[in-house]
DNA sequence: GATGAATGAGCATTCATTCAT
DNA sequence: GATGAATGAATGCTCATTCAT
């Protein structure tokens, strides 16, 4: 692994570990195993490891949930499709999930490095957005649509958390909360 | 206002703004009118007036939900006073809200001094819990429609904070919403 | 006891077990059954306690040595009565041997307020001086048999203290200890 | 001079004169012309740091008595070199004299890190220990010798900083002091 | 590019002392 | 005389950042 993903790595666990404040960066640098002054050759600064590592973490999970897409057609499987992979992806990596919360409720998410995903772009609010307009989905604002479908996924995830289970039991849990979310939207 | 009470009026604003690193107790005293010392008088740590103000907050949000609810007959009208509570204390509370985020996601939430809510004494997992007996409700996991509950109300936060509407037309919403929500959950 | 007294003898362990430093005003006040304020209304400054307590205890060893002492002949005798009225009194008063110890190589000996022993009239000081002219002693400088006298004693006690003993046996040793002394001074 | 032990002696002068307490760590660090927070690159704590000067007191101590001891023969001569030795130590070293003596009643003496002298390897219990065997010393508990032995050495060294005398005078008085001691001991 | 010793501003916390009640 | 809340100067220690090697 090359060393700023390395420092990045190690980072992210003391950072969800002990919080930003808790963790300093001679610790960071000890445990992936460079020197003091070398985690600066590749972050300017403490702020920019952190702004870094939001950014590394948001664009791989941009990238796993478009890849689960595939085709964009307009359908429930495309919904479907979109509700497993978030919910995936958060399962699988939570470390990086508690990140995103923690860096998310700091006020380093007013930095104006971090990646600023303008939602109209978002492939799910385009979906949305195209569902209405086929009257496939109920007439609501996409943005309230958008919001809902990813808290759903989150209060699942919460819950599959909390109580850990039998993956094919997540499985099933998975699939009936995406369709009564599912019926809870369609026209 | 007592001492104590405003202290943490002031912090709870401070730590919002600046993040708890970000905010010394030196300013919090001072922006709270009293002398350094005086600050640990009454919180002997940083960290316990952290926790204090999580607990207060806490309390507040659960008297004034409780209050809201009324009787505790199981109907659908009892959901409805519980999810337009939640959404008016989260509206009108936005200061709380966000410190509970930043609370939530930070080291602090593992003090062995924050309050516990204990989920299944809370009066809306012992209503969705009666509803499911009486089979009023679906017959789900009363934690997983706890936790859908939950999240729903906040993905309609996030959309009206996001997108700032007519007192009238959030009324609307939030009605429309919890309907869409009822739907979903009642057998 | 008289309230001044009673935090005397509260701050004097405290100060022991703790050190100076190691040893807030408050705790004594607390530890003596009065209030923070209360113990500055006996005793002006921690440095005004500190040195009154030195004071305190170095006049009343010196009142019982004094009173060990009876009849001030020249004799080996009155030598002997002090040497053992020295040792007693550190044996009984383990604290307060402590605490000039503490004292006397701190900072706080140099106040002006600590009772100034001057050895010329200190009663042993005189006692080896007349020895000296009446050719009882050895013709050596007055005050390096006074310090050789100090030090024996002392010598002595902390063996003792190190290798706890039997009462008679501590006093076997005390004789022989003395007599040891005696033949070393004697002309 | 290494860093680390500018600092050591430049804390030794200010604790000696100011006591521990009375010495900020910046005070050190200012005089020893370093920046604060390098002092604690090499000391982590304030404690760390007396505790280090008192061990690097003893072991110089130590290290200067058992080379002009030489051999370690039992006879009188062995007696006298370690006489004088442990005399002139405190004559040449009043500092370190005095930080021993401040150390020793403080509640930092009983930390764990402390150098432990075990009584029973040091030489001069050895030699006495020997001398009694050999019926070279009179038949009493070797601990107490030691312990008449110390004091005698500090008994006379009192006596010498208090009336400062010829070099002349202070062998003579020195070897005076020895012979009354040898003879004290001696069987 | 890598190192790690040095830096010094910054902060949480302590505590002797005051004073209004 | 007694109280104890309030004070604020003082200090040990941390840690992001620098830079000479």
């Amino acid at each position: 692994m090359k060393k700023d993903e390395q420092i990045i790595q190690t980072a992210l666990k003391l950072f969800v570990d002990n919080g930003f404040h808790g963790t300093a960066t001679s610790k960071i640098a000890q445990e992936s195993g460079v020197a003091n002054g070398t985690l600066f050759n590749y972050f300017a600064t403490k702020e920019i490891l952190i702004v870094s590592i939001h950014n590394s973490i948001t664009k791989k999970m941009d990238d796993f949930i478009m890849e689960s897409l595939g085709t964009k057609s307009v359908s429930k499987e495309s919904f479907r499709k979109l509700f497993l992979a978030s919910l995936d992806w958060n399962l699988n990596n939570r470390l990086e999930f508690q990140y995103l919360q923690q860096f998310n409720s700091s006020p380093y998410s007013k930095s104006l490095m971090a990646r600023i995903l303008n939602i109209n772009e978002h492939p799910l609010y385009v979906l949305i957005k195209n569902g209405i307009d086929l009257v496939l989905l109920k007439p609501m604002p996409p943005a309230l649509i958008f919001s809902l479908f990813t808290s759903q996924v989150n209060g699942l995830f919460y819950y599959l958390i909390a109580n850990e289970t039998s993956v094919e039991n997540t499985k099933n849990l998975t699939e009936q909360t995406f369709d009564l979310f599912w019926n809870m939207i369609e026209d």
